[in-house]
DNA sequence: CTAAGGTGTAGAGTATGCTCTAAGGTCAAC
DNA sequence: GTTGACCTTAGAGCATACTCTACACCTTAG
């Protein structure tokens, strides 16, 4: 496919893909007889991938680690491994700290809330609770 | 506490300091008569924050929403609550989308610890599961 | 053949989030 | 009173990740 088709159906501008090519996060486009790349299906896969990480807050850079690592053939299975274990730590990490945030924001919710209520009998919802 | 102090107890470069300040992040600094700032215990407390809520990938704009938000008194509760509930959601579905990449790197890692294992007996580690 | 529209490259511009420098004021110690 | 550490602002510079423009070639419909 042209590179409009992979546009239109990842939702990733034309600009961007040509961007994330020259980064390396897209790897083998091929190129027809007029120099049009020419995408493959697994083009559609890897750009979800990359959406995917990107909306987890990687970096385009670390992304190209894990798609890199994913593609192996040419990386040591070990380095692999051991490259999946530390973004998996890095990740697990990232779970335990939102799930204190969320706790953390559930409360916050409930305090306003009930601030809320008692403003409703007239009084005021000022906090001092900003905790670490 | 003058910015040196708050520098060295937060981590956080002065240059940094006076850019949130700048950006809102940081209210209410106080000046000496020498217009040096002032900083109170609030603003390690503000600062910590800030760096939790950034490590977790929050805009600079949405930690000042949140910690606007903490901070009450002049929005309104239920308005405080929503915002709260909002970023909870996110948060919450951040928890599960990581939750699901973690997965996939174990196995991802499982994989090509088998691999390497199978290479140690002369074969390859070629992988053709990039799944999505 | 021509016009419209897709594609190519190169490179400029933008937004975010710092990071650093320059030029100068403040202060405590010697 | 001068040295040196600390503070100020303004603004330049940098990295990341786009986003867009200019200009030229390619393709297809009329």
């Amino acid at each position: 496919m042209r590179i409009a088709e992979l546009e239109q159906r990842t939702g990733v501008s034309r600009h961007t893909l040509r961007y994330y090519e020259k980064e390396g996060l897209l790897l083998e486009v091929g190129r027809r007889g007029n120099n049009y790349r020419d995408y493959s299906e697994k083009a559609v896969q890897r750009m979800g991938m990359v959406r995917q990480l990107k909306a987890l807050g990687f970096s385009l850079k670390e992304i190209r680690e894990v798609l890199d690592a994913l593609r192996s053939d040419s990386i040591d299975c070990d380095q692999g491994a051991a490259l999946m274990a530390e973004k998996k730590a890095a990740v697990d990490g990232k779970i335990a700290e939102l799930k204190a945030v969320s706790a953390m924001l559930g409360d916050e919710q409930k305090r306003l809330l009930a601030s809320a209520e008692a403003q409703r009998r007239r009084q005021s919802c000022l906090s001092d609770s900003a905790a670490d």
